[in-house]
DNA sequence: TGCCGTAGTCACCCAAAGGTAAGAAATGGC
DNA sequence: GCCATTTCTTACCTTTGGGTGACTACGGCA
């Protein structure tokens, strides 16, 4: 019952969560809040966000062209793409110098790093359980 | 420079981030179990498998039409496909009672708890910060 | 003179995601 | 005998995501 990972978060964020579980009734919460933390986690949860905010949070500030080596497999389109709309979510800063060959400089935010912390436990997660979702398919795929 | 958040995590973890990110040489981790964990990652954080986990995670054991009723917007499709991809990574249970009309019964796993409360401190963020990205969003659109 | 490198934008195209609607199977109730 | 109910599946179609490649601006350098 008692998850692993729960003691995993600060005292106070237990404490909401407790709240926001303990109420039995399904009154949980204003449904248009609800509506906008959907649209958010939504937005959010796109793999090459994931892996930008994770690459500058581990790397810190980053030009362009060092974020498309670094993030494999993205291209130079979806890279724009993805760190003017992070930009415009207040997740990064860009700092364009004003030089020839142009330099642009990318760094998260406090609110950025706030969000790639609070995805760490999804990270761990995924490290931690990866086998074991993994034998699960196989096992899922081997029934008929 | 120190995240404010970073204390959220447990002294294992951070002594795992520390190993992370203390090796300047980009020696981060095994590259494919860096990509597994990327995958892993691009299949989990999708909208409606976040939706039915928190749904699931909340009301413990619903049938189809129930869960279709209370995650707004899904199409059938999709909540079949949805719920057939958490069954076969271990997420979640799919429980059929030979009755008619049919009654099938789902519910998480412990894995899927897991990822549950992995994916707490997000919703968290999000309901912290709305406010915050939406502000960020207008500021954005405003300057030209 | 002309090429290089950076950080894009733009136009075009294809593949995949996802919506809609119809049907299927089985049986208790009218 | 027929209809309603539930949990799907399948076919079809539209929308979106995302790739590719061409183009630009600019100054330094050969």
């Amino acid at each position: 019952m008692a998850n692993p990972l729960e003691n995993r978060f600060h005292a106070d964020d237990i404490a909401q969560a407790d709240h926001y579980l303990a109420t039995d009734p399904p009154a949980d919460l204003d449904p248009r809040v609800e509506r906008l933390v959907n649209d958010l986690i939504g937005r959010i949860a796109d793999k090459w966000t994931l892996l930008v905010l994770e690459l500058l949070e581990e790397k810190g500030t980053l030009r362009f062209t060092e974020i498309g080596r670094q993030v494999e497999g993205i291209s130079q389109k979806m890279l724009t793409q993805t760190l003017r709309q992070m930009e415009r979510d207040g997740l990064l800063t860009r700092t364009v110098h004003p030089v020839v060959p142009p330099r642009v400089d990318y760094a998260l935010t406090p609110l950025g790093n706030s969000l790639s912390a609070a995805f760490c436990g999804v990270w761990v997660w995924a490290e931690r359980n990866l086998e074991t979702v993994e034998a699960a398919r196989v096992r899922f795929d081997a029934r008929d």
